[in-house]
DNA sequence: AACTTACTAGCA
DNA sequence: GCTAGTAAGTTC
């Protein structure tokens, strides 16, 4: 008698031993799909592994085998498994996000060829390469699949937008040799697409985050483009990052990874540092303008309908560039017209239903819309909660501020851009835009003012203050003559190291604040998060598993920490708390909550695990 | 996750 | 004694 090891693609460990059918016994192997029967349901599993005894009794038969090759070869296998134990998810939902999502489904898919498995060899040294222009960088590429292609071997070119891999693709279609499939987690070609790939008819893979798992054999080499992109991060379980993913991948086969790009993470950077990678090119520090940080000025000051979002200082600086005919930037990370939209008369703010934030007015399409979920609704003119005020609106978006210099400069010719509204194909004396801009092409601009800088200093996220230097260095980048930039954070080092224009200083000072804190990438985090459509029963959940969670023993290097409200607090109706855990090795930490989250139920809470969350 | 079974509170 | 709603247990 011959058993299969099932896994599937639920929250459920496993793996589940079934046996196999008399007439399979001969095809069956390891990566194989098959439909059993699961709780009284159909499902799709996949086989992890065969034996010839089983510990338990009354076992059930697989009842198809759904294809007439495996899906996952041994190394995509081992590095699922990998997945599963470093990001707490079962070994089949790691499995699942490496396949098209299409081989869920029963549908059986043949002739997929079992290709050929290539030799192990030694990781050859990959590294770090800054490069801001795309399209040096994409030589460069072309230049190393080159070579990867020469050897013999494969590729996977990771971009962190669709339109990019296209254009992308088509560059490298034109090598000798090359034979590109794009990965996209779109339509029905993702299925086709992958059967080529595992087919072998294909050996450079350009997509975005999940083409970390195409079934190439092979593989020399991995290329992440824009590697500081958040993209790169999946916001669903399991929550991978393709970087981590892809050093689990070439340590498996060898193949060398380069991180690109025009921004390093921090996480690179360390790498780096510390000798784990090497620097390809590294940033060289170029001129940068004139930069001036001004303290923001106090506005609303009595004058009612004074409205002046933009302070003095910066009219009068944007006058002085225009009558020289000058190009500006203004930058601020506020999409919309007003970001609050209150009552006169009862004060009560309009707020999300299902999100309990702010809503932001956009003055020309005449709605409030939220910034998590897709709500939005026409602006009344009285407010809803109290029927007798009008509706006054607060904080200043990009729309709001386009409307401000088309009124203090009328002559100029400004251009807003967002994703909404994007395309440098337009000609203008003002440009306002978000972060949004530093994923395109720009012109050089004469004068740069950003707005409101701690806003994004201040955000919760861990890499808040990486993300706004970052963003001020490639804004300086850009700027030929003068930058602005709005802050009371005077001696904050995101602005001393911008100042002295060494990026270097900005990563020593971070991972200095990270050490001493033990924050990543010294320790990892993982956040275990509660969801529910109660707030009490989410919240008093959250502090129950807290505390069973300390209870002892407390492994070695595992350090629960606070519970508190998710961020956001709520979000489509459903309330969020977690419980963040620092540890030395996210694996170890892993096989620690799986455990005690096995005895935490609770009836309608939803329990999911982010590890290294951004 | 998706399902079943066991249990408890509220009610005529 | 009944249902409704929820807590707990199981999955090869």
């Amino acid at each position: 008698m011959l058993y299969a090891k099932v896994v599937l693609g639920l929250a459920v460990e496993g793996p589940f031993d079934y046996i196999v059918p008399e007439e399979s016994q001969d095809l069956i192997d390891p990566g194989f799909r098959v439909e059993v029967d699961f709780c009284r349901r159909r499902k799709t599993g996949y086989v992890v592994g065969l034996s010839s005894k089983s510990r338990v009794r009354n076992l059930k038969k697989i009842t198809r085998l759904l294809d007439d090759n495996p899906v996952l070869d041994a190394r995509l296998l081992e590095l699922t498994h990998q997945v599963s134990r470093y990001y707490c998810c079962s070994w089949g939902e790691a499995i699942e996000t490496a396949l098209p999502a299409a081989l869920r489904k029963f549908r059986q898919v043949t002739g997929i060829n079992k290709s050929g498995c290539a030799v192990r060899k030694a990781a050859l040294q990959g590294g770090l390469l800054y490069e801001p222009a795309l399209k040096s960088r994409l030589n460069h590429y072309l230049g190393e699949v080159s070579l990867t292609l020469k050897a013999g071997r494969s590729a996977i070119v990771l971009f962190p937008d669709i339109n990019t891999c296209l254009d992308a693709a088509s560059s490298f279609s034109l090598l000798p040799g090359a034979s590109v499939g794009i990965l996209l987690r779109k339509g029905k070609e993702e299925l086709e697409t992958w059967r080529k790939v595992r087919a072998g008819e294909v050996n450079v893979v350009v997509g975005v985050r999940s083409a970390i798992f195409a079934p190439l054999s092979n593989l020399g080499l991995i290329i992440i483009d824009e590697e500081d992109a958040s993209v790169y991060k999946q916001d669903q379980v399991p929550h991978y990052h393709a970087r981590r993913v892809a050093f689990m991948r070439s340590a498996l086969e060898g193949a060398k990874v380069v991180l690109a790009g025009c921004a390093f993470s921090l996480e690179s950077v360390y790498l780096a540092r510390s000798g784990k990678i090497g620097y390809l090119r590294s940033p060289s520090v170029s001129p940068r303008p004139e930069i001036k940080l001004i303290s923001p000025e106090r506005r609303y000051r009595g004058k009612k309908q004074e409205t002046g979002a933009l302070s003095k200082y910066i009219q009068d600086a944007i006058g002085a560039s225009l009558a020289g005919s000058e190009k500006v930037l203004l930058f601020l990370n506020r999409k919309g017209f007003a970001t609050s939209a209150s009552c006169s008369t009862c004060g009560a703010a309009l707020k999300c239903p299902r999100c309990d934030i702010n809503l932001v007015y956009h003055f020309k399409e005449g709605f409030l819309g939220c910034r998590y979920c897709s709500f939005r609704m026409p602006a009344p003119k009285m407010c809803p909660a109290c029927n007798s005020g009008y509706i006054k609106f607060g904080g200043a978006g990009t729309e709001k501020i386009e409307s401000e210099l088309a009124r203090l400069f009328p002559s100029a010719r400004i251009v807003r851009l967002d994703k909404r509204a994007q395309g440098f194909n337009r000609d203008a004396d003002i440009y306002v835009a978000t972060s949004f801009i530093t994923r395109q092409q720009s012109p050089d601009f004469d004068l740069t003012a950003v707005l409101n800088a701690d806003n994004t200093l201040g955000r919760p996220e861990l890499d808040a203050a990486t993300r706004t230097f970052l963003i001020l260095d490639q804004l300086a980048a850009r700027t030929a003559k003068k930058m602005l930039i709005e802050t009371g954070l005077h001696s904050h080092y995101c602005f001393r190291a911008l100042l002295e224009r060494d990026p270097e200083r900005f990563y020593t000072e971070e991972l200095r604040h990270r050490r001493e804190l033990s924050f990543p990438p010294f320790r990892h985090l993982m956040l275990v998060k509660l969801r529910a459509r109660s707030a009490e029963r989410t919240e008093e959940s959250a502090l129950k598993l807290r505390e069973l969670l300390k209870e002892p023993p407390q492994p070695k290097g595992v350090r629960v920490l606070q519970a508190s409200r998710g961020e956001p607090p709520k979000l489509r109706g459903n309330y969020y708390w977690q419980v963040l855990i620092s540890v030395k090795d996210p694996v170890k930490g892993c096989a620690f909550l799986k455990k005690r989250l096995k005895d935490f139920r609770h009836s309608g809470i939803i329990v999911t695990v982010d590890v290294d969350p951004l």
